[in-house]
DNA sequence: ATGACGTCCTGCCTGC
DNA sequence: TGCAGGCAGGACGTCA
């Protein structure tokens, strides 16, 4: 499941591959996935329609290009824009060159949520009449399978491409998740900055302004346990499950201490435990353990240097002790109960 | 404010 | 062998 060191993983890469590319064209096939947010014009208010058709969206966001690629907590977040510059006459006659004052920003979020990921490559879409081995096909019995033209992946055929945005030189971006949890909004960059559950996502990690006496401060405000607490993306940005327990098991704490238990010492630890693991998982392009990918499709390193996360009965690597799993509102921990006080 | 649980989805694992 | 059932998991919604 991708979080904050997976997302950074695919967004250095997006930065590299997508960057002043244009927009020619867009395929989906799972509606659901897909928000798309109208802008304002011509007296009418914005609005919103969930699982648009794929013209609409094509016809909003064709003959856009893409500016810049970044993160917010686990989201990633592509700007495009319709601008270009353009000559225009000045009262004197003489030539200046600008860009209009419209606001054509636009953004697209994308939250991977567990199985999804992006590819960059080519694919060709053969749609098939029939049963899936579950018999559960979204629409009308039909199903589409994407599978690989060419390219520098390790799937020969991706089954889980539900979207896919070509570009101008022939490439492709796809959205491959396995489990259909994914979500994509896409609209005005202004109504998408400002959507509420955008903006109440908390601070992020690494910036170099998010210091020990803010972490503290957040942190110690809670009665939660503090997995829990880590987790919770309104405290702190793009910690999920697996780097929570490495988290906590680097900086020695239980995951079940309610947080404003911790003292000062151990608030310490922990905030620089969570800067060095993410900065580490990050360096080692992520952790594969269920199938995230780069946008090349490789399997990210973290994996094999993990500590206790999906480790249950082996020997802990600091104290010998034997991890132990548990669950904390329904999700699993893992965790040394020999050294995690 | 907090917790407990349901929802989405499907490959994989277990048990009969 | 084959099938049914349960599980995982991020974020959100609902209800207590």
């Amino acid at each position: 499941m991708p979080e904050l060191p997976e997302v950074q993983t695919i967004v250095d890469d997006l930065n590299k591959k997508i960057i002043g590319r244009e927009i020619v064209g867009v395929w989906f096939d799972a509606p659901k996935l897909i928000t798309l947010r109208m802008p304002q014009g011509y007296g009418e208010p914005s609005r919103t329609i969930k699982k648009p058709k794929a013209k609409k969206l094509e016809g909003q966001i064709k003959g856009l290009k893409i500016i810049s690629v970044s993160r917010r907590g686990k989201n990633i977040l592509i700007y495009l824009t319709n601008n270009q510059p353009r000559i225009v006459d000045s009262p004197a006659g003489e030539s200046l060159r600008g860009t209009q004052s419209t606001t054509n920003n636009y953004l697209l979020l994308i939250h991977q949520k567990m199985t999804g990921h992006f590819l960059y490559g080519k694919w060709r879409i053969a749609r098939v009449v029939g049963r899936s081995p579950r018999g559960s096909f979204g629409e009308a019995g039909k199903s589409s399978v994407v599978s690989l033209v060419k390219g520098p992946l390790e799937e020969k055929v991706n089954n889980y491409i539900h979207l896919i945005f070509y570009f101008d030189n022939g490439q492709q971006l796809a959205l491959s998740d396995l489990r259909k949890f994914a979500k994509v909004i896409f609209g005005p960059k202004k109504e998408i900055e400002n959507l509420p559950d955008f903006k109440k996502i908390g601070p992020e990690p690494l910036e170099k302004n998010f210091k020990v006496g803010k972490f503290i401060s957040l942190i110690s405000s809670e009665k939660r346990k503090i997995k829990q607490v880590l987790m919770d993306q309104e405290v702190i940005a793009g910690i999920g499950n697996i780097y929570s327990d490495e988290i906590l098991w680097l900086s020695k704490i239980h995951p079940l201490k309610p947080a404003n238990q911790l003292k000062a010492d151990e608030l310490k630890r922990l905030y620089s435990a969570m800067k060095k693991i993410l900065k580490k998982a990050i360096k080692l392009r992520g952790t594969s353990i269920s199938d995230f990918r780069d946008t090349s499709g490789k399997a990210g390193a973290y994996a094999r240097e993990r500590f206790v996360y999906r480790k249950e009965g082996e020997h802990c690597p600091r104290c010998k002790g034997i991890i132990k799993r548990i669950k904390i509102k329904n999700r699993s921990a893992h965790y040394c109960p020999k050294c995690q006080k």
